[in-house]
DNA sequence: CGCCGCTTTTACAAGCTCTTTACAGGTCCG
DNA sequence: CGGACCTGTAAAGAGCTTGTAAAAGCGGCG
């Protein structure tokens, strides 16, 4: 009962209990790994969420593996979100990737030598 | 006495105490199985309903049990249903089916199939 | 018994999701 | 600049799920 049940912005809203997604008020055809990855993206909105923990959580990974699927997921997803692609999801070389709640898009850009945000088990 | 008496919608009509189903005035033609797949779908409208949970309701099968005979009649009930088949009776891939009431229905089409919106016991 | 309607099985076609592969493009750092 | 990684992208393939048609099982009834 810690868990919101959902999770909301500006476009986005994501039903955990439903597994399920809207954008816009039009619901988002997306797989179960596509709403496992952009859930648990959203659950850490605003931090950056590594690489590792990514695949060790939807895909159940150890580290140490290699493998193209989630960018493969990642770029489903950003499709599907449409024009908010790129200002909701970032990839941070190197490290991995972080949602960000709609409005609250600093931009990224590598000169950012400041201290980079807020990152998972770091 | 929770439950109500029938279902109705624009253009169907389904009786629980009668079990029987009306689609634009014409009373379908349902056998057993066909109505109680109905009834229960339409209990749960707008809901998707898991495949095991259509199985074990109208079949009394548990779980771990494979056959082809639900999507058979999911595929008899569509074709009673006429030209509202595809709007009426959703396939949700790899959960379940869901009644969708007359006009609650978004077609989306290209990219993908049917948002995974709501579901049963997940 | 023989027919008939309902249900289930069978077999194959079609569709969907996920993963891998291969290569292009970016980023970091000396 | 150049090499070593890392990520973006498209396409192909494997594996599983669902659609469909036809045949087989089953039970009631004249």
């Amino acid at each position: 009962m810690d868990h919101p049940q959902c999770y909301r912005d500006t476009h986005l809203l994501v039903d955990f209990e439903r597994r399920s997604a809207t954008l816009d008020t039009q619901p988002m055809a997306l797989t179960r790994k596509e709403y496992d990855l952009l859930a648990l993206l959203v659950t850490y909105a605003g931090v950056i969420v590594p690489r590792a923990e990514l695949l060790m959580r939807v895909w159940g990974y150890g580290a140490g593996i290699r493998t193209r699927t989630l960018d493969v997921h990642i770029r489903h997803l950003r499709c599907k979100l449409g024009v908010y692609a790129d200002s909701y999801i970032e990839t941070v070389f190197g490290v991995g990737h972080r949602f960000q709640p709609y409005g609250s898009s600093r931009r990224l850009q590598s000169s950012a030598m400041e201290p980079p945000a807020l990152a998972l088990g770091v």
